[in-house]
DNA sequence: CGTGTTTGACCTGCGC
DNA sequence: GCGCAGGTCAAACACG
């Protein structure tokens, strides 16, 4: 396949980065369940740049999650939360503390992807950290799951 | 001493 | 059935 295809089509053009320099400090590129995975033809085009919630509150669909029987069975919907941001480190503090449990090399990309793992008891979440292949200033994270707690 | 990181091996899904 | 690529485990290690 296309080496940039995945992220040409989901980021937005250069130029618009020069116009709107708050933008290049994160993109969502993704948002979808694990039954809706068409996240590129539908939301491709829209970029929520979100001005604090990334970093303050840092809870992605914290409601999804049945609390009225019990929360400790597996989730089977698993949430995916693609970002894309500016930086020059892949360790940012968003709220959680991330356990790392595995790092790869993968086809895609010469830079390595690292896996992170909630360390919160119980929590379900994962979390994927890469490099952009083209742009090494930029961060491509996914977050996989839903917290079942609040932040630290 | 407790917690997190590192690193290679192992497992699994998928395409050929 | 085999090989590749992505994802996870776990023992050893580093650091506070």
């Amino acid at each position: 396949m296309s080496n940039s295809n995945f992220t040409r089509s989901v980021q937005t053009p250069e130029n618009d980065f020069s116009d709107q320099p708050n933008f290049e400090e994160y993109l969502m590129i993704g948002h979808w369940l694990d039954e809706d995975q068409d996240y590129l033809a539908s939301g491709s085009t829209q970029n929520s740049v979100n001005d604090d919630s990334g970093r303050n509150s840092s809870q992605f669909g914290g409601s999804s999650y049945n609390e009225n029987g019990s929360v400790t069975e597996r989730q089977e919907v698993r949430e995916r939360v693609a970002f894309k941001m500016k930086s020059e480190v892949e360790i940012l503090d968003d709220g959680f503390k991330w356990r790392k449990y595995g790092k790869k090399m993968v086809k895609n990309s010469p830079n390595p992807r690292n896996y992170y793992k909630c360390s919160h008891d119980g929590c379900p979440v994962k979390k994927r950290v890469e490099r952009d292949r083209e742009d090494p200033s930029f961060v491509i994270t996914t977050y996989e799951g839903i917290h079942n707690h609040r932040s630290l």
